[in-house]
DNA sequence: GCATAAACTGAACAGTGTTCAGTAAGGTCG
DNA sequence: CGACCTTACTGAACACTGTTCAGTTTATGC
């Protein structure tokens, strides 16, 4: 019986509709501007229909965060296979993540800059699309590892350092638009620079 | 006549006793949760009667946020002025700056983490108690540049790169308590140790 | 005591996320 | 066909949010 399939098909085709409408607002005018209200509105159904096919409104804006940033993890995943030296790798992973950040202000704000305290765990952003992002990095800094061309054998240790220093300069550059930054591709080379320098054996 | 001044007096009683309501509120909860409904509430008067001495919300918890900054401010500049030597007192400066986001997460969350990206120009960070702690930095990275030490000439390149280091592992320790970080002693003084080994010359 | 000015109120506005009783449509079966 | 049932959807309502403003209360100076 092909009725619950097509069933399925038109479940599909409204919730891909919500999915489309919350992305045009959210890319827009990030993640207050794409209230449930104004989702309805552009697909012409009510508010309480976008509640049959979501869990509630972090769970929409979730989805399209992880579509994004699974581009980025496939980006940094093949940068990872690539048969450059690892530290010349992990220079340009680095690099690739905040160029994405930066291309992407919203996904990267929901994604990593507003805090999820209740996700925690199972649920936390290993398992997210984000995660593989950071997995990815973490990967990078395995290789250096045991190529011994780091001045330390702690492989988390590295990478959260790690992650902490690119996350600083992206969430930086989108929060503060304003700020007399010098020129942000310098900057992002530096602080890349700083960070390679800062963990390699010398 | 004293009638004036008495009244002034009195302004700054109920204007002292809004903040001393929204710094309880905000320290325990954070932003969303010190509302102005709440806030009046807690010292018995009209919603209304906030806007009297406060522009909007954000006055307020800039206000808070200044105040305990400022605290800050100060003790970075006292190690500015100490006598040890200038690559020392950076690291120290770096160290002391996440210890105190550790300790004021939702201070540091609206001052830093939280883009206000209307404000700009005259009124930007550079204004605020905010702004004092990272030219209180830039001032430590130009003592370095002076002394010789570190392996590039730009102040503000190398000032604004060691912001987004420590930044970043300061928003992601309070932004993510959820995450799995590493012992966060040990990751701060492994960022701090990077970011000083990877300015530095050689 | 009375006019004036300052302080304060609280209802109202426009918005938010979310829920749920009620309705309408579609498919199934006697 | 008509009855029934399930699924999809609605839209009003709830409990909030920040903010405004006409109207009332309170205090002061003359």
């Amino acid at each position: 019986m092909g009725v619950q399939e097509r069933r399925a098909r038109q479940k599909k085709g409204v919730r891909e509709e919500i999915l489309d409408a919350a992305r045009t607002l959210f890319v827009k005018e990030g993640f207050e501007s794409a209230s449930i209200r104004k989702i309805a509105e552009k697909i012409e159904y009510s508010p309480g229909t976008i509640y049959l096919y979501f869990r509630d409104k972090s769970e929409i804006l979730e989805s399209i965060c992880e579509e994004t940033f699974s581009r980025l993890a496939r980006k940094l995943e093949g940068i990872n296979q690539d048969p450059s030296p690892p530290l010349d790798r992990l220079r340009r992973g680095l690099r690739v993540y905040v160029d994405f950040a930066v291309e992407n202000p919203h996904h990267y704000i929901v994604t990593f800059v507003q805090g999820h305290p209740e996700i925690v765990g199972a649920n936390s952003i290993y398992c997210s699309a984000g995660g593989n992002c950071f997995n990815s990095l973490r990967t990078g800094v395995g290789r250096c590892v045991e190529a011994g061309l780091l001045n330390s054998q702690d492989v988390d240790e590295a990478a959260q350092a790690l992650w902490a220093g690119i996350h600083g300069i992206s969430s930086l550059l989108v929060t503060h638009p304003g700020f007399p930054f010098v020129e942000p591709n310098r900057l992002i080379d530096r602080v890349v620079d700083i960070l390679i320098e800062g963990i390699r054996k010398r």
